[in-house]
DNA sequence: TCAATTGCCGCAAACGTTTGCGAAAAAGGT
DNA sequence: ACCTTTTTCGCAAACGTTTGCGGCAATTGA
């Protein structure tokens, strides 16, 4: 019923005109202590609470940050957008969700959102098949920050923050050269995949550097599924590997329902490691398996300081990688 | 670098008003269709989006929709937002999510949030020691509509969407009683959520009625470890249950270390049965689980409609519920 | 005492849009 | 030919805020 209180509200209670009370409620040097006082009693006690809108009209600018992910059901994402929410609230700022289901269509359908409604900056995560980039770099030299995360464009000059995809899979690797594994699977997703081609690089290079390439077999899954087949596959030959190497979560799955089918005891019958976002899936089994971990969260954290950042001034492009971590559990 | 289109902008290229080129725009009846086609020609040339904040501004509503809930890092809440999302899309909203981390001073912040963005509609999950919806209410009086869903307010008047937890424990139970099993054990959450007591009295009455309660042994269990824990213990015992029920997908998880662990075949030495929310979990383990779906996809379509609904006119207070539904896996 | 400085505040334009109202021009009716 | 209706468009105010500029009074400096 009653309406929200306003500045010109505010100015007319106190007989105080609007750009006084503007000016007052921000502690602009112009104003008396006296009547900021006055003013900001008035405000509190009539619940003042600034119009998002008008600010944003005047200024061109806003407290929305755009976020767009391929998918929000997706344990990495939401440990992302948790991150990113928990900087963002800290700093005044919304988030403006907006999936792309990996479709370069959406993504520019989500951009114009964002631009519709002035996104303070945009995090984004590009879809695999996005081949132009352009309409975000244009918006980036317009001034606003447009940060690229996990998922970046692999030769365009951007802000780009993500794994450490290489160290993950050396990490693994080396995981396993140490606790002397003779004969090893190792899962790969999608090989056109950039992410794929970096990690495939990484470990194989580690097995390839100490000579003992022969031991490692490659196989590649393009979905949970796709991984269970290739390891009932595998496991059907006589001569078994010892050891198996996901490259996801996602192929994890596949890996693990084969090896309830086939009832391996893990880790005598056969030992797993992964690289995993977060852990939050290795942890589900028993025993627990043993992850790389790249974190969500903690990527969440970096793009929003290399927003911040941005803001401050250092608008120079920089790429920021998230070194990833080595987490025991049973299964190897 | 070039400012962007704006009504003024087209309106002097065209020699016409700025009001005639906004009414063009928007199909007016007062505009000829030869202005309209030379406005709608210009707009498109030039790229006009119009500018949400004016809008906003000048009519006292947004395209944006809050959408308050406990975890975004939750499968459940996950399914959910996309589902709204989906919707919101095809009508023009954005989403606007916020985390309360069951924390009511940061629901009344959130609230705030809201307010100030001039949201169209709020979804709300209210925290469990949420006393006062009082704030909720009399934006909903205003005319904003408040939709609460899955948790909600217990005895206030105010539209709630929520799965239908007596039907989806009836159906368990029924089921394990149709499978004639001898000794169950059932574990709950929480013995004070609301949750935790609609679905622990539906399922015990539904023995109760059939002369079976003897059959039932009930636990319960505030995290998955403790579901472990308590899994462990009874199957200690030597009156081992044949049949577990578990009331939700986190207690699954403990409920599942433990049989692994025990190393009990399902469904031969123990049958298991849970409420799931979505069936992503249950369906990650082999044999493939049993569970009756409370979807959180299918509660943020309705959720969405009811808002639609209310929009439309139908303010009258509703308590929309959602059908669970049973699918079969191989666990029991 | 007079001029220069400072402290405090208001005026008014601007951001881009919507919308009630009025007016000119065109069309219609007799 | 004249009056009425319809079609088509423009004027201007309003939404709530920010901000450059200018003004008045009080203070300072000599």
């Amino acid at each position: 019923m009653e309406s929200r209180a306003t500045l010109k509200n505010i100015s007319h209670i106190l007989n105080l005109s609007i750009s006084t009370v503007s000016r007052a409620l921000k502690n602009h040097p112009d104003i008396s202590e006296m009547t900021k006082k006055k003013v900001q009693e008035a405000a509190n006690m009539l619940e003042y609470e600034p119009n998002t809108y008008a600010i944003s009209l005047r200024t061109d600018k806003s407290n929305l940050i755009g976020l767009i992910v391929p998918f929000i059901s997706n344990y990495f994402y939401q440990s992302f957008i948790s991150a990113v929410e928990e900087d963002a609230k800290k700093d005044g700022y919304s988030l403006l969700i907006l999936q792309s289901a990996d479709d370069p269509e959406t993504e520019i359908a989500n951009l114009k959102v964002c631009r519709a409604n002035r996104v303070a900056a945009i995090f984004i995560c590009v879809s695999p098949t996005t081949k132009d980039i352009g309409p975000f770099l244009k918006l980036s030299k317009s001034g606003t920050p447009v940060v690229f995360f996990d998922k970046v464009p692999a030769y365009e000059a951007c802000d780009k923050v993500c794994v450490a995809d290489e160290d993950a899979a050396i990490m693994a690797a080396e995981e396993i050269i140490s606790k002397k594994k003779k004969k090893v699977l190792a899962i790969f997703g999608n090989p056109s995949l950039s992410i794929t081609q970096k990690r495939l690089s990484a470990f194989t290079d580690t097995f390839k550097q100490k000579n003992l390439s022969k031991k490692v077999e490659i196989a590649y899954a393009e979905s949970a599924d796709a991984a269970r087949q290739e390891m009932m596959r595998v496991f059907k030959t006589k001569n078994r590997p010892d050891t198996v190497f996901c490259m996801t979560d996602e192929i994890l799955f596949g890996v693990i329902k084969a090896i309830q089918v086939l009832k391996l005891k893990m880790p005598d019958e056969v030992s797993l490691i992964t690289i995993s976002n977060d852990g939050f899936f290795p942890k589900l089994f028993e025993p627990e398996i043993t992850y790389i971990e790249t974190s969500g969260y903690e990527l969440g954290k970096l793009t929003f300081k290399r927003m911040k950042d941005y803001l401050a001034g250092k608008t120079f492009i920089q790429e920021v990688l998230l070194p990833p971590k080595l987490v025991h559990g049973k299964s190897i």
